[in-house]
DNA sequence: ATTTACCCGACTATTTTAGTAGGTTATTCC
DNA sequence: GGAATAACCTACTAAAATAGTCGGGTAAAT
Protein backbone atom coordinates (compact mmCIF):
# COMPACT_ATOMS: atom_id res chain seq x y z
CA UNK A 1 0.00 0.00 0.00
CA UNK A 2 1.40 3.60 -1.10
CA UNK A 3 0.07 6.78 0.26
CA UNK A 4 2.23 9.83 -0.67
CA UNK A 5 1.96 12.98 -1.96
CA UNK A 6 1.14 11.53 -5.70
CA UNK A 7 -2.13 10.47 -4.10
CA UNK A 8 -2.64 13.29 -1.19
CA UNK A 9 -1.37 16.00 -4.16
CA UNK A 10 -4.43 14.43 -6.50
CA UNK A 11 -7.37 14.39 -3.98
CA UNK A 12 -6.43 18.03 -2.98
CA UNK A 13 -6.19 19.28 -6.61
CA UNK A 14 -10.25 17.73 -7.18
CA UNK A 15 -11.06 19.11 -3.77
CA UNK A 16 -9.99 22.24 -5.13
CA UNK A 17 -11.70 21.76 -8.54
CA UNK A 18 -14.83 21.05 -6.44
CA UNK A 19 -14.58 24.25 -4.52
CA UNK A 20 -14.74 26.72 -7.51
CA UNK A 21 -16.73 23.94 -9.61
CA UNK A 22 -19.53 26.81 -10.01
CA UNK A 23 -17.42 29.41 -11.47
CA UNK A 24 -16.97 27.69 -14.97
CA UNK A 25 -13.55 25.30 -15.96
CA UNK A 26 -10.38 25.46 -13.62
CA UNK A 27 -7.19 26.41 -14.83
CA UNK A 28 -3.84 24.13 -13.34
CA UNK A 29 -2.60 27.25 -12.63
CA UNK A 30 -5.25 28.63 -10.53
CA UNK A 31 -4.87 25.16 -8.94
CA UNK A 32 -1.17 25.39 -8.73
CA UNK A 33 -0.89 28.60 -7.16
CA UNK A 34 -3.88 27.64 -4.48
CA UNK A 35 -2.35 24.67 -3.65
CA UNK A 36 1.27 24.91 -4.00
CA UNK A 37 1.98 22.03 -6.11
CA UNK A 38 3.90 22.19 -9.32
CA UNK A 39 2.26 23.43 -12.82
CA UNK A 40 3.90 20.13 -14.39
CA UNK A 41 3.44 17.71 -12.09
CA UNK A 42 -0.12 19.04 -12.23
CA UNK A 43 -0.56 18.29 -15.72
CA UNK A 44 0.96 14.58 -15.22
CA UNK A 45 -1.79 13.91 -12.74
CA UNK A 46 -5.05 15.32 -14.25
CA UNK A 47 -3.94 13.31 -17.54
CA UNK A 48 -4.63 10.03 -15.21
CA UNK A 49 -8.06 11.67 -13.72
CA UNK A 50 -9.01 12.47 -16.93
CA UNK A 51 -8.21 9.15 -18.56
CA UNK A 52 -10.31 7.33 -15.69
CA UNK A 53 -12.90 10.16 -16.25
CA UNK A 54 -13.11 11.86 -12.95
CA UNK A 55 -12.60 15.18 -15.09
CA UNK A 56 -13.29 16.77 -18.43
CA UNK A 57 -11.09 19.10 -20.39
CA UNK A 58 -12.21 22.75 -21.76
CA UNK A 59 -8.92 23.58 -24.27
CA UNK A 60 -7.71 27.18 -25.08
CA UNK A 61 -8.17 31.16 -23.06
CA UNK A 62 -10.87 30.54 -19.85
CA UNK A 63 -10.57 26.96 -20.45
CA UNK A 64 -9.51 24.01 -17.97
CA UNK A 65 -11.12 21.13 -16.15
CA UNK A 66 -14.42 20.56 -14.98
CA UNK A 67 -15.42 17.64 -12.65
CA UNK A 68 -17.12 15.22 -15.08
CA UNK A 69 -19.59 14.40 -12.84
CA UNK A 70 -21.74 15.72 -9.27
CA UNK A 71 -19.34 16.32 -6.44
CA UNK A 72 -21.74 13.56 -4.32
CA UNK A 73 -20.87 11.01 -6.68
CA UNK A 74 -16.70 11.60 -6.88
CA UNK A 75 -15.72 9.36 -3.91
CA UNK A 76 -12.14 9.97 -2.68
CA UNK A 77 -10.85 5.82 -3.44
CA UNK A 78 -11.63 7.08 -6.68
CA UNK A 79 -9.19 9.85 -6.94
CA UNK A 80 -6.77 7.65 -4.90
CA UNK A 81 -7.09 4.59 -7.94
CA UNK A 82 -6.65 6.72 -10.37
CA UNK A 83 -3.42 8.15 -10.05
CA UNK A 84 -2.27 5.61 -7.50
CA UNK A 85 -1.96 2.15 -8.61
CA UNK A 86 -4.54 1.02 -5.91
CA UNK A 87 -4.86 0.98 -2.12
CA UNK A 88 -4.12 -2.23 -1.52
CA UNK A 89 -2.25 -3.51 1.35
CA UNK A 90 -1.67 -6.80 0.77
CA UNK A 91 2.32 -8.00 -1.14
CA UNK A 92 0.61 -9.88 -3.82
CA UNK A 93 -1.84 -7.56 -5.14
CA UNK A 94 -4.65 -10.14 -4.46
CA UNK A 95 -3.27 -13.08 -5.62
CA UNK A 96 -1.96 -14.87 -2.85
CA UNK A 97 1.68 -15.63 -3.96
CA UNK A 98 3.85 -13.59 -2.39
CA UNK A 99 5.33 -16.38 -1.01
CA UNK A 100 7.35 -17.93 -3.69
CA UNK A 101 3.94 -18.84 -5.57
CA UNK A 102 2.50 -19.65 -2.25
CA UNK A 103 0.07 -18.00 0.11
CA UNK A 104 1.80 -15.89 3.12
CA UNK A 105 1.11 -16.11 7.04
CA UNK A 106 -0.17 -12.47 7.17
CA UNK A 107 -2.06 -12.90 3.31
CA UNK A 108 -5.66 -12.59 4.91
CA UNK A 109 -4.89 -9.76 7.51
CA UNK A 110 -3.84 -7.59 4.87
CA UNK A 111 -6.78 -8.30 3.06
CA UNK A 112 -8.91 -7.19 5.36
CA UNK A 113 -6.88 -3.89 6.11
CA UNK A 114 -7.08 -3.20 2.24
CA UNK A 115 -11.02 -3.57 2.32
CA UNK A 116 -11.06 -2.08 5.52
CA UNK A 117 -9.34 1.63 3.97
CA UNK A 118 -11.42 1.28 0.77
CA UNK A 119 -14.50 1.01 2.46
CA UNK A 120 -13.45 4.30 4.12
CA UNK A 121 -11.94 6.27 1.23
CA UNK A 122 -15.07 4.96 -0.77
CA UNK A 123 -18.07 6.71 1.29
CA UNK A 124 -16.54 9.54 1.29
CA UNK A 125 -17.45 12.53 -1.56
CA UNK A 126 -16.50 15.73 -2.66
CA UNK A 127 -19.71 16.84 -1.50
CA UNK A 128 -18.80 15.72 1.76
CA UNK A 129 -15.33 17.04 1.94
CA UNK A 130 -16.25 20.83 0.63
CA UNK A 131 -19.54 20.66 3.31
CA UNK A 132 -16.95 20.34 6.17
CA UNK A 133 -16.47 23.46 8.23
CA UNK A 134 -12.45 22.40 8.48
CA UNK A 135 -12.46 22.53 4.83
CA UNK A 136 -13.90 25.70 4.20
CA UNK A 137 -11.73 27.17 6.43
CA UNK A 138 -8.57 26.35 4.40
CA UNK A 139 -10.26 27.26 1.44
CA UNK A 140 -10.71 30.59 2.22
CA UNK A 141 -7.49 31.72 3.58
CA UNK A 142 -6.32 30.08 0.29
CA UNK A 143 -8.54 32.14 -1.32
CA UNK A 144 -7.75 35.40 0.88
CA UNK A 145 -4.25 34.53 -0.31
CA UNK A 146 -4.15 34.17 -4.11
CA UNK A 147 -5.86 37.20 -4.54
CA UNK A 148 -3.29 38.92 -2.87
CA UNK A 149 -0.70 36.80 -5.21
CA UNK A 150 -2.59 37.83 -8.02
CA UNK A 151 -2.18 41.60 -6.90
CA UNK A 152 1.20 41.22 -5.89
CA UNK A 153 1.53 39.70 -9.71
CA UNK A 154 0.31 42.88 -10.89
CA UNK A 155 2.07 45.08 -9.48
CA UNK A 156 5.78 43.01 -10.06
CA UNK A 157 3.90 43.35 -13.84
CA UNK A 158 3.86 47.02 -13.46
CA UNK A 159 7.26 47.51 -12.31
CA UNK A 160 8.62 45.41 -15.13
CA UNK A 161 6.05 47.11 -17.94
CA UNK B 1 1.77 6.30 4.40
CA UNK B 2 3.59 3.72 3.40
CA UNK B 3 3.30 -0.39 4.42
CA UNK B 4 5.65 -1.91 2.16
CA UNK B 5 7.48 -5.52 3.16
CA UNK B 6 9.28 -4.20 5.84
CA UNK B 7 5.90 -4.00 7.68
CA UNK B 8 4.28 -7.13 6.51
CA UNK B 9 7.81 -9.30 7.10
CA UNK B 10 7.40 -7.50 10.72
CA UNK B 11 4.24 -8.43 11.27
CA UNK B 12 5.22 -12.21 9.36
CA UNK B 13 7.53 -13.08 11.60
CA UNK B 14 5.96 -12.24 14.58
CA UNK B 15 2.90 -14.09 13.90
CA UNK B 16 5.27 -16.80 13.23
CA UNK B 17 7.43 -16.32 16.68
CA UNK B 18 3.78 -16.33 18.07
CA UNK B 19 2.64 -19.56 16.22
CA UNK B 20 5.45 -21.22 18.12
CA UNK B 21 6.39 -19.89 20.73
CA UNK B 22 5.35 -23.08 23.06
CA UNK B 23 8.83 -24.58 21.72
CA UNK B 24 11.25 -22.48 23.43
CA UNK B 25 13.00 -19.83 21.81
CA UNK B 26 12.71 -19.47 17.78
CA UNK B 27 16.04 -18.61 16.34
CA UNK B 28 15.97 -16.57 13.31
CA UNK B 29 17.02 -18.80 10.66
CA UNK B 30 13.84 -21.58 11.16
CA UNK B 31 11.67 -17.93 10.60
CA UNK B 32 13.51 -17.41 7.50
CA UNK B 33 13.58 -21.30 6.04
CA UNK B 34 9.46 -21.24 7.50
CA UNK B 35 8.57 -17.31 5.88
CA UNK B 36 11.30 -17.49 2.87
CA UNK B 37 13.08 -14.10 4.42
CA UNK B 38 16.00 -12.98 4.65
CA UNK B 39 18.44 -13.84 7.83
CA UNK B 40 20.08 -10.82 7.46
CA UNK B 41 17.25 -8.59 7.06
CA UNK B 42 15.30 -10.35 9.58
CA UNK B 43 18.21 -9.17 11.84
CA UNK B 44 17.70 -5.56 11.35
CA UNK B 45 13.89 -6.15 11.70
CA UNK B 46 14.53 -7.87 14.90
CA UNK B 47 16.98 -5.11 15.49
CA UNK B 48 13.88 -2.80 15.99
CA UNK B 49 11.79 -5.07 17.45
CA UNK B 50 14.04 -5.57 20.26
CA UNK B 51 14.52 -2.02 20.66
CA UNK B 52 10.50 -1.56 21.04
CA UNK B 53 10.23 -4.43 23.44
CA UNK B 54 8.13 -6.76 21.54
CA UNK B 55 10.64 -9.39 21.98
CA UNK B 56 13.20 -11.06 24.01
CA UNK B 57 16.72 -12.33 22.66
CA UNK B 58 18.26 -15.56 24.19
CA UNK B 59 21.82 -16.02 23.03
CA UNK B 60 24.18 -19.04 22.56
CA UNK B 61 23.21 -22.27 21.10
CA UNK B 62 19.15 -23.16 21.15
CA UNK B 63 18.71 -19.26 21.71
CA UNK B 64 16.86 -17.70 19.49
CA UNK B 65 13.59 -14.69 20.10
CA UNK B 66 10.66 -14.92 22.55
CA UNK B 67 7.76 -12.89 22.92
CA UNK B 68 7.99 -9.79 25.28
CA UNK B 69 4.76 -10.87 26.23
CA UNK B 70 1.54 -12.66 26.22
CA UNK B 71 0.30 -13.40 22.41
CA UNK B 72 -2.79 -11.23 23.70
CA UNK B 73 -1.51 -8.18 24.31
CA UNK B 74 0.73 -7.53 21.03
CA UNK B 75 -1.27 -5.71 18.26
CA UNK B 76 -0.53 -5.29 14.60
CA UNK B 77 0.02 -1.62 14.91
CA UNK B 78 2.86 -1.81 17.81
CA UNK B 79 4.74 -3.95 15.25
CA UNK B 80 4.00 -1.86 12.07
CA UNK B 81 5.46 1.01 14.50
CA UNK B 82 8.53 -0.72 15.57
CA UNK B 83 9.75 -1.23 11.79
CA UNK B 84 7.69 1.14 9.69
CA UNK B 85 7.97 4.69 11.46
CA UNK B 86 4.45 4.54 11.34
CA UNK B 87 0.89 4.34 9.90
CA UNK B 88 0.49 7.80 9.33
CA UNK B 89 -1.57 8.69 6.17
CA UNK B 90 -0.83 12.25 6.68
CA UNK B 91 1.83 14.47 4.45
CA UNK B 92 3.10 16.50 7.78
CA UNK B 93 3.41 14.41 10.29
CA UNK B 94 0.36 16.03 12.11
CA UNK B 95 1.94 19.18 12.40
CA UNK B 96 -0.93 20.87 10.26
CA UNK B 97 1.80 22.78 8.01
CA UNK B 98 2.30 20.87 4.80
CA UNK B 99 1.47 23.61 2.82
CA UNK B 100 4.62 25.93 3.20
CA UNK B 101 3.33 26.38 7.05
CA UNK B 102 -0.23 25.90 6.84
CA UNK B 103 -2.35 23.13 6.85
CA UNK B 104 -3.62 22.01 3.13
CA UNK B 105 -6.96 21.31 1.95
CA UNK B 106 -7.06 17.61 2.88
CA UNK B 107 -5.25 17.27 6.02
CA UNK B 108 -8.50 16.48 8.21
CA UNK B 109 -9.39 13.65 5.92
CA UNK B 110 -6.26 12.33 6.11
CA UNK B 111 -5.97 12.65 10.14
CA UNK B 112 -9.32 10.34 10.23
CA UNK B 113 -7.73 7.93 7.67
CA UNK B 114 -4.56 7.51 9.93
CA UNK B 115 -6.72 7.22 12.97
CA UNK B 116 -8.96 4.16 11.15
CA UNK B 117 -5.98 2.95 9.98
CA UNK B 118 -4.65 2.59 13.56
CA UNK B 119 -7.49 1.57 15.63
CA UNK B 120 -8.41 -1.60 12.86
CA UNK B 121 -4.55 -2.72 13.18
CA UNK B 122 -4.79 -1.29 16.99
CA UNK B 123 -7.35 -4.23 18.25
CA UNK B 124 -5.67 -7.39 16.35
CA UNK B 125 -3.72 -8.75 18.59
CA UNK B 126 -1.41 -12.01 17.65
CA UNK B 127 -3.71 -13.87 19.61
CA UNK B 128 -6.61 -13.44 17.54
CA UNK B 129 -4.36 -14.04 14.14
CA UNK B 130 -2.80 -17.06 15.58
CA UNK B 131 -6.57 -19.21 16.57
CA UNK B 132 -7.54 -17.93 12.61
CA UNK B 133 -8.57 -20.90 10.26
CA UNK B 134 -6.96 -19.13 7.33
CA UNK B 135 -3.41 -18.93 9.13
CA UNK B 136 -3.72 -22.03 11.16
CA UNK B 137 -3.77 -23.56 7.31
CA UNK B 138 -0.96 -22.03 5.75
CA UNK B 139 1.26 -22.53 9.14
CA UNK B 140 0.55 -26.12 8.69
CA UNK B 141 1.64 -26.01 5.35
CA UNK B 142 4.72 -24.04 5.89
CA UNK B 143 5.24 -26.96 9.00
CA UNK B 144 5.03 -29.49 6.50
CA UNK B 145 7.60 -27.91 4.23
CA UNK B 146 10.11 -27.04 6.07
CA UNK B 147 10.32 -30.35 7.41
CA UNK B 148 10.60 -31.78 3.96
CA UNK B 149 13.76 -28.94 3.35
CA UNK B 150 15.16 -30.19 6.56
CA UNK B 151 15.55 -34.21 5.41
CA UNK B 152 16.77 -32.53 1.94
CA UNK B 153 19.10 -30.02 4.04
CA UNK B 154 20.42 -33.70 5.84
CA UNK B 155 20.60 -35.77 2.37
CA UNK B 156 22.51 -33.10 0.61
CA UNK B 157 24.97 -33.02 4.09
CA UNK B 158 25.21 -36.38 3.55
CA UNK B 159 26.29 -36.42 -0.04
CA UNK B 160 28.43 -33.77 0.39
CA UNK B 161 29.91 -34.86 3.49
C1' DA C 1 37.46 -24.56 22.35
C1' DT C 2 34.05 -24.65 19.29
C1' DT C 3 29.69 -24.00 17.73
C1' DT C 4 25.54 -21.50 17.78
C1' DA C 5 23.03 -17.56 17.11
C1' DC C 6 22.33 -12.85 18.32
C1' DC C 7 24.38 -8.17 17.38
C1' DC C 8 26.05 -4.20 14.66
C1' DG C 9 27.49 -0.98 11.10
C1' DA C 10 28.42 0.01 6.56
C1' DC C 11 27.57 -0.58 1.83
C1' DT C 12 24.69 -1.18 -2.59
C1' DA C 13 21.35 -2.14 -6.51
C1' DT C 14 16.84 -1.15 -7.63
C1' DT C 15 12.67 1.24 -7.55
C1' DT C 16 9.69 5.02 -6.66
C1' DT C 17 8.82 9.69 -5.97
C1' DA C 18 8.51 14.27 -7.14
C1' DG C 19 9.60 17.35 -10.22
C1' DT C 20 11.76 19.59 -14.69
C1' DA C 21 12.18 20.66 -19.49
C1' DG C 22 10.64 21.39 -23.92
C1' DG C 23 7.67 20.91 -27.16
C1' DT C 24 2.64 20.31 -29.77
C1' DT C 25 -2.30 21.08 -30.44
C1' DA C 26 -6.78 23.26 -29.86
C1' DT C 27 -9.48 27.48 -28.87
C1' DT C 28 -10.64 32.23 -28.24
C1' DC C 29 -10.08 37.10 -28.53
C1' DC C 30 -8.32 41.02 -31.13
C1' DG D 1 -5.03 35.92 -39.66
C1' DG D 2 -2.22 36.26 -35.47
C1' DA D 3 -1.31 36.31 -30.69
C1' DA D 4 -2.34 34.58 -26.40
C1' DT D 5 -3.96 30.91 -23.54
C1' DA D 6 -4.09 26.54 -21.62
C1' DA D 7 -4.53 21.68 -22.33
C1' DC D 8 -1.64 17.79 -23.92
C1' DC D 9 2.48 14.81 -24.42
C1' DT D 10 7.14 12.63 -24.03
C1' DA D 11 11.29 12.22 -22.02
C1' DC D 12 14.58 13.11 -18.62
C1' DT D 13 16.47 13.60 -13.70
C1' DA D 14 17.70 14.33 -8.57
C1' DA D 15 16.72 12.57 -4.39
C1' DA D 16 14.86 9.33 -1.36
C1' DA D 17 13.31 4.87 0.23
C1' DT D 18 13.37 -0.06 -0.19
C1' DA D 19 15.22 -4.43 0.15
C1' DG D 20 18.53 -6.28 0.63
C1' DT D 21 24.11 -7.93 1.20
C1' DC D 22 28.57 -8.31 3.55
C1' DG D 23 31.78 -8.76 7.10
C1' DG D 24 32.85 -8.83 11.23
C1' DG D 25 31.87 -8.83 16.09
C1' DT D 26 29.94 -10.85 21.14
C1' DA D 27 27.44 -13.92 24.64
C1' DA D 28 26.31 -18.50 25.95
C1' DA D 29 26.08 -23.59 25.83
C1' DT D 30 28.22 -28.13 24.97
S1 LIG E 1 0.21 -10.70 0.90
FE1 LIG E 1 -0.93 -12.04 -0.40
S2 LIG E 1 0.29 -13.86 -0.32
FE2 LIG E 1 1.39 -12.52 0.96
S1 LIG F 1 -1.42 16.63 5.48
FE1 LIG F 1 -1.29 17.84 7.28
S2 LIG F 1 -1.12 19.85 6.47
FE2 LIG F 1 -1.27 18.66 4.68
Amino acid sequence: MRLTTKGRYAVTAMLDLALHSDQGPVSLSDISNRQGISLSYLEQLFSKLRKSVLVTSVRGPGGGYRLSRLKEDIFVAQIVDAVNESVDATGCSGRSDCQGGTTCLTHYLWCDLSDQIHDFLNQISLAQLVAREDVRQVAERQSIESQQTCVDDKINAAIIG
